[in-house]
DNA sequence: GACCAGGAAGAGT
DNA sequence: ACTCTTCATGGT
C-alpha cells in the first residue's frame, strides 16, 4: 500500500478532516480505514501518526485533495486572533479545507438547504446511486458522483426516489444551466470572490450560504465565510451579543456577520469559519 | 406531535 | 431593497 509521510511541523488529521461535515460522501470504518468516491476513483485511506496509507489514486491526487502543499501553521496563526478561535484550533487542531469536485460541491449544497447531515448524506448517496456510473473495487460497487447532463436528461421521475423534497427542481435546474462543466468551472474559478459569489446564486437553490460553501471548498476561495445556524449562534455569543439570539438568519445579518469575519479572522477567515464549525458540539 | 436541521424562492410591501 | 411565508424530508 503506498504511504505519504507527512512533514514535520505541518499538522494533518485525517479524522477531524473527513469528519467535521464538509465533506457528504466519506465514511470510516470501525478500524480507522476512510473510504470514499473521488471523481472516478475509490479511494481508502488511514492514518498512523505522520504516515497516510491509502490506495485507489496517485499520492499527488492525495496531497492536492486534502490540501497538504498547503502551509497551514501560518494560516493557523493568521486566524488565531482571540480565546474563542483559539480553543478551536486546538480542539481540530489539522483539520483541512478539503479540495471538493466543484460540481458535486454544488449539488450537494443545493441537497443541504434546512437539513442535518444525515439526510444530506442520504441524499447526495441516492443521487450518486441512480445518476452515477458504477466502480468496482474489492468485489463491492461505488457510485461516480453523476454529471449535470446525467441528472438533467433523465427527467425528474428518477429525481423523485432520491427524495430531495423542494430542492428536487433546484438540482434539476442547476443541473440543465450546467452543461458544460468545464467551462462552467474555469469561469467561476477566474473570478475574485464577491463576483464569483453572485454568479453562483443566479444558480436555482444556491443563495448566499450555499454560495459561500462552494466557493470555499469548491474554489479555495478562502474568504469566503459560510453562515449557517450553527455559525450564526457561535458569533452571537462570542463575537456580536447585539445578535437577538434564536433568530433566523435574515439577508441582512448574514452580510454583517461575514464582513465581521473578514476583518475579525482576515484573509483565511473561512478556515477560521471550519474551526468554529467542527468545535460547534460543545 | 412539536421542533430542528450547514436555507432559498416567491409574493407582497 | 426589505420582510413574511412556504417549501419536503427525516431525526430527536
Amino acid at each position: 500500500m503506498p504511504v505519504i509521510t507527512i512533514p514535520p511541523g505541518q499538522p494533518f488529521s485525517l479524522d477531524q478532516t473527513l469528519g467535521c461535515g464538509q465533506v457528504f460522501r466519506w465514511d470510516r470504518a470501525p478500524d480507522g480505514t476512510w473510504l470514499g468516491v473521488v471523481g472516478r476513483n475509490v479511494i481508502r485511506i488511514r492514518q498512523e501518526g505522520r504516515r497516510l496509507m491509502f490506495s485507489g489514486v496517485s499520492a499527488d491526487v492525495i496531497r492536492s485533495y486534502f490540501s497538504l502543499d498547503v502551509d497551514l501553521v501560518p494560516i493557523l496563526s493568521s486566524i488565531d486572533t482571540d480565546p474563542v478561535i483559539h480553543a478551536a484550533i486546538e480542539r481540530c487542531r489539522g483539520l483541512r479545507l478539503v479540495r471538493q469536485p466543484p460540481w458535486e460541491c454544488t449539488a450537494s449544497y443545493i441537497c443541504s438547504t434546512n437539513s442535518n447531515i444525515p439526510t444530506i448524506r442520504r441524499r447526495i448517496a441516492s443521487l450518486a446511486e441512480q445518476f452515477g456510473k458504477p466502480v468496482k473495487s474489492e468485489g463491492q460497487t461505488f457510485y461516480t458522483f453523476p454529471e449535470p447532463s446525467c441528472i438533467a436528461g433523465k427527467g425528474q421521475d428518477n429525481l423523485a426516489v432520491c427524495r430531495l423534497g423542494y430542492r428536487q427542481p433546484y438540482v434539476h435546474g442547476t443541473s440543465c444551466s450546467v452543461t458544460d462543466v468545464t467551462c462552467w468551472e474555469e469561469t467561476i474559478r477566474s473570478l475574485p470572490y464577491e463576483e464569483a459569489r453572485k454568479e453562483m446564486m443566479k444558480l436555482q437553490g444556491v443563495g448566499p450560504k450555499a454560495a459561500d460553501c462552494i466557493i470555499l471548498f469548491g474554489f479555495q476561495k478562502y474568504e469566503a465565510f459560510p453562515v449557517d445556524v450553527w455559525i450564526r449562534r457561535i458569533l452571537q455569543k462570542h463575537y456580536l451579543p447585539e445578535l437577538a439570539t434564536g433568530a433566523p438568519v435574515t439577508n441582512r445579518e448574514y452580510d454583517r456577520i461575514r464582513i465581521f469575519a473578514r476583518e475579525h479572522f482576515g484573509d483565511y477567515c473561512g478556515w477560521a469559519q471550519e474551526y468554529l464549525y467542527a468545535a460547534r458540539l460543545e
